[in-house]
DNA sequence: GCCAACGTTGGC
DNA sequence: GCCAACGTTGGC
């Protein structure tokens, strides 16, 4: 089983969202390395829901795969913000998974009190620059997170 | 709102 | 295949 990191602006998107349906698709990634992480996915993957491009941005939950990759059909809808005229359903250029709701933190874990942890040095989203919205977690940074979420519960 | 960092596009 | 221009992301 892998662990990941997914990105969500919670205007858009938020963890109540998702734990108000349950379940979602996974929709509108336009990067390729991003959709190539997805690729990599297998059902019964556990999930970081970070929020980003908000006050403060943080990691605020868990999901779960519970569907490898598919077409992603926004990409097809002209009227879809994320259309992509490069793609259609005979070679669709764009795939996306489902995830399922597992839990809520009860504090978010903001990206300040992130990089105050040095052992979660090594993640994606503290290094300068990153934007990628999907990234691979190790193990090790996964119990790291939830040390850190009982330590300051 | 600013702007650094990054990915993509397209002319050559 | 290079690289300048452009658009987007996302923290601050």
């Amino acid at each position: 089983m892998a662990y990941w990191l997914m990105k969500s602006e919670p205007d858009a998107f938020s963890i109540d969202d998702l734990k108000r349906d349950g379940q979602t698709h996974w929709d509108g990634i336009r990067n390729y390395q991003a959709r190539n992480y997805m690729r990599e996915m297998q059902v019964g993957d556990a999930v970081l829901f970070y929020h980003s491009n908000c006050r403060p941005p943080g990691i605020v939950g868990t999901m779960k795969v519970i569907k490898t990759v598919y077409p992603d059909h926004t990409a097809f809808d002209p009227k879809d913000p994320h259309f992509d005229p490069k793609s259609n359903a005979n070679q669709p250029r764009w795939e996306m998974v489902d995830l399922a709701y597992v839990s809520t933190f009860p504090k978010m874990l903001s990206l300040a009190q992130l990089r105050l942890e040095p052992a979660l040095s090594t993640m994606f989203i503290l290094r300068k620059g990153n934007r990628l919205s999907i990234t691979p977690v190790t193990k090790e940074e996964w119990q790291v997170i939830f040390r850190l979420l009982e330590s300051v519960g």
